[in-house]
DNA sequence: ATCCGGGCGC
DNA sequence: GCGCCCGGAT
């Protein structure tokens, strides 16, 4: 006995699904790199970073004898990289803890570090067919427009109550196609904006499409309050080497390396640069110049604005600069860089 | 130029 | 609850 709402769903996936790499995939492994790639991530964007990751790392003892730095960087350019210092983590975990075998009940998936509710759901059900449902941002913005749900889906309440109604709408027979379905409606069809409510097999029994609400739901808080951050990066040359700093603590870009980074709280005017004391203090025992100096790369996080000058300085005797390597320039492509690192080495190294 | 979307760890 | 990243849409 299936319900209307799935039933209907169903329908609609058979002839509107998408092909994706990872799609019909088995091997819990890829479901589990595939749905870390994905999060916070869009399918197009994900999609080569998908093939060339499992390319270079098809199975969990690939990514254990590689270590964190190559999976960064295959990671490089993607954005929330936490997600593939979890993904080293969880095959070290996986290998050491589970003797390589991937744990098959969804309390065990959850274990793994970087796998939440959602991506434990989602492994759970493609892999193993347990009726887990997935509650991403797609399924919460589907059921609320259909159930007409107002508590806003970036609290507790909210997931917690559309959670509940996905527990009760999913197909216990077959979950995983399920899960796979709501999420490609979502987002091919219940789409954030520009969604076409006129052709939609749910029309006439949608709440927000019945109720005119398409535009109030799903309801948000949104909260983020961004800061301004001022990065000027010290390219510093000597004879076809550079200097590099990998970024700990807890900041951004954890594991990622740039150039030494001096932070100001204020932005300072390029002709300021020139004698500026800090630079004079960097560089007293070595003939240093300033080759050149970078047009403000303007670089938008989620809670910080970052203006950043480069700044390259060519030098005549090695620095003694504490934290920091000096490679020769044509080895950066083996470290993972930023976005922004990678859009000046571009165009500038 | 700005807005928007998208799970997890702590 | 807050901080994490980027590209594509507007």
């Amino acid at each position: 006995m299936i319900n209307a709402f799935a039933s209907t769903l169903l329908k609609w996936y058979d002839t509107h699904k998408r092909e994706l790499p990872w799609r019909n995939e088995t091997d819990p492994y890829k479901i589990w790199i595939s749905e870390i790639i994905l999060q916070q991530t869009r399918v197009a964007q994900g999609w080569n970073y998908y093939l060339r990751f499992i390319e270079r790392f098809p199975n969990l003892q690939t990514i254990y004898d590689a270590g964190e730095q190559e999976v960064l960087k295959y990671w490089q350019g993607l954005g929330y990289y936490t997600r593939a210092r979890n993904i080293y983590a969880g095959a070290v975990y996986l290998i050491e803890t589970c003797k390589g075998i991937f744990p098959n009940t969804y309390d065990e998936i959850l274990k793994i570090k970087g796998v939440g509710s959602y991506t434990a759901a989602a492994i759970a059900s493609f892999a193993f067919h347990l009726p887990y449902p997935v509650i991403d941002g797609n399924v919460l913005r589907v059921l609320s427009r259909s159930h007409g749900i107002y508590d806003p889906i970036d609290t507790a309440l909210g997931k917690k109550k559309i959670t509940a109604l996905a527990n009760k709408l999913i197909s216990k027979t077959n979950p995983s196609i399920f899960n796979q379905a709501m999420m490609d409606f979502g987002a091919i069809q219940c789409t954030p904006q520009q969604l076409q409510c006129e052709h939609c097999y749910f029309s006439n029994s949608c709440y927000a499409n019945l109720h005119c609400e398409q535009n109030t739901l799903p309801v948000k808080i949104h909260k983020t309050k961004t800061k301004n951050r001022f990065f000027f990066y010290l390219h510093i040359e000597k004879d076809n080497h550079i200097y590099l700093q990998k970024r700990i603590g807890k900041d951004i870009w954890k594991g990622l390396y740039e150039f030494p980074l001096w932070e100001t709280e204020e932005h300072i005017a390029e002709k300021h640069l020139y004698n500026h004391p800090y630079l004079l203090s960097c560089f007293v025992d070595t003939d240093w110049k300033i080759k050149h100096i970078s047009p403000v790369f303007k670089h938008v996080l989620t809670h910080q604005i970052i203006s950043a000058v480069f700044i390259h300085i060519i030098i005549t005797k090695p620095l003694h600069l504490p934290q920091t390597i000096l490679i020769d320039k044509t080895d950066i492509v083996n470290y993972p860089v930023s976005r922004l690192m990678e859009k000046y080495l571009t165009e500038y190294l």
